[in-house]
DNA sequence: ATAAATACATAAATTTCTTATGTATATCTG
DNA sequence: CAGATATACATAAGAAATTTATGTATTTAT
């Protein structure tokens, strides 16, 4: 687990990249994907998922489906048209950031298990 | 200018480092400096960044001293050989976290300008 | 002279996240 | 089969970090 400070404003970033693959994914199923994907490093808290998805849905970013799983529900989550520009956006500016702090830290590139 | 939600969480790392390096500097020329080597993308606030120079003073992480210069202030910050490990630290998770986030975003290496 | 740059500082407000709490069903384990 | 863990949602109080605004004061450029 990284120092809570650094993953701080990637949150939007993750959740749209990963909904802009899947189709469409709902909240819990989004926190085990980043749990899986990055070995436990990257943990979603619910209290900060949550709002978040909450938030995008209400900008239009996201649109919902109730659906009902045996006798429990679960919200599925699929970005829209705007939603998968801002995704590439948000992608794109990360991507941007990370060069410019590689060369600010003077960080070596790395090759490794990618 | 990046998004400030991005930066969040990376000024700790950036002063540290910094500092590693410079042997000293006051908080103005940190902001130059930054500003400078990042072609403006990043431009530390003072409001952010004297706050956090006095609470890394405060725990012994750096040092200051105070210099006149004509008849203006300056106020010098070294780093403390604790806050040199710390800087290695803050460098080595960051790194750690963007070889994360590249997996996680799907992003490409990319040779650039280094 | 006036504006912009240098150089510090702090405080109120905002944003974002953590921690805690709550509800409820389903599945695993001894 | 009872209790713990996992699944699945939600929200609210508190903490943390930053932005924005404000303040002081000197120096340099126009």
């Amino acid at each position: 687990m990284y120092s809570s400070e650094l993953i701080k404003g990637t949150l939007k970033t993750i959740i749209l990249k990963l909904l802009s693959e899947e189709k469409r994914m709902y909240g819990y199923e989004i926190t085990q994907k980043v749990k899986e994907l990055t070995g436990g490093k990257i943990q979603l808290t619910e209290g900060a998922l949550y709002p978040t998805l909450h938030a995008l849905e209400a900008q239009g970013i996201l649109t919902t489906e109730v659906v009902n799983v045996g006798n429990r529900l679960r919200k599925y989550y699929t970005v829209t048209s705007s939603g998968k520009l801002m995704a590439d956006e948000k992608v794109n500016e990360f991507s941007d950031f990370m060069n410019t702090m590689i060369f600010l830290l003077d960080l070596k590139p790395k090759m490794g298990k990618a």
